[in-house]
DNA sequence: TCAGATAAAATCGCGC
DNA sequence: GCGCGATTTTATCTGA
């Protein structure tokens, strides 16, 4: 039976976030794995990887900046909200 | 019906890749959110994050560490076993 | 006379780049207390600051757009010249 | 003749601050890249940039540390001013 | 194997 | 003081 609390620090309350932690990064890991074959795949298709990581930015920016667009809508309306 | 082929390009398919990645990528930004969020319940727990950091870090390391001794490992016993 | 090299080091050519990464970067840190102090005026002037901001973030993002479809068109005429 | 004030927002003046931010940014970016420059002169020359990165890193802290004792004692001082 | 580019992580600083 | 966003630094990866 392993002290509960020992040197003022809960030992099984930081090993439980420590593995949720490491699962999490875990399971990034793997998909950032899957990314990179989907990336080898178009490759062997003929695809050029280079050319797909830039229409994947430039897809990436749109909505990006969609969302920025937004914002600065809701900005706006929230200032000439003041008004009211 | 859209030209499954144009300009020597196969839409189709290039479409395909890229949202198999677009997805992959969305997974792996839900999973960096959650990560967030264990940090947070850390913190809400009373734990430092910045050391919890240090922490996963360390362990990572060390785990690394196994991973390519083990690997090494793994390289004698190919190569030991090309006499076999 | 200080030894121009110890341990196998030139700790005056070393001393060098250091102040010379040294001096840059404090350029640096006094044009972001500029930029600081030009977001202050504005605001004092009746602008939101929140908003200028993501005006700036938006023209940056046009600016980085427009580069990115460029470099887009590069490299479809790289892969393009594959076939010359 | 634009209107100078359209939409109750004087676009005149929030250009000039938009211009100068911008410009200041872009001063901000021009030093990186000197930076960086250095950084690669510096590995030409056979220092490793990484070691020199956390030179810089150590140095700044010293220098951090050293400011806030200095403010320590300008506080104490003041303090003992009050006495006057 | 290394340089350059890309993406991820950590740190910093601001505004709320 | 805290979260959040931006910046900066570190690590990974790809191509030469």
């Amino acid at each position: 039976m392993t002290k509960p609390v020992a040197n003022g620090v809960d030992a099984k309350a930081l090993t439980a976030f420590l593995e949720r932690i490491e699962n999490l990064e875990e399971e990034k890991r793997a998909l950032a794995d899957d990314v990179k074959s989907v990336y080898g795949e178009a490759k062997a298709t003929g695809f050029d990887p280079k050319i797909i990581r830039k229409v994947v930015a430039l897809r990436r920016q749109d909505a990006t900046k969609r969302r920025e667009e937004q914002e600065m809508l809701d900005l706006y309306t929230q200032s000439l909200g003041l008004f009211d």
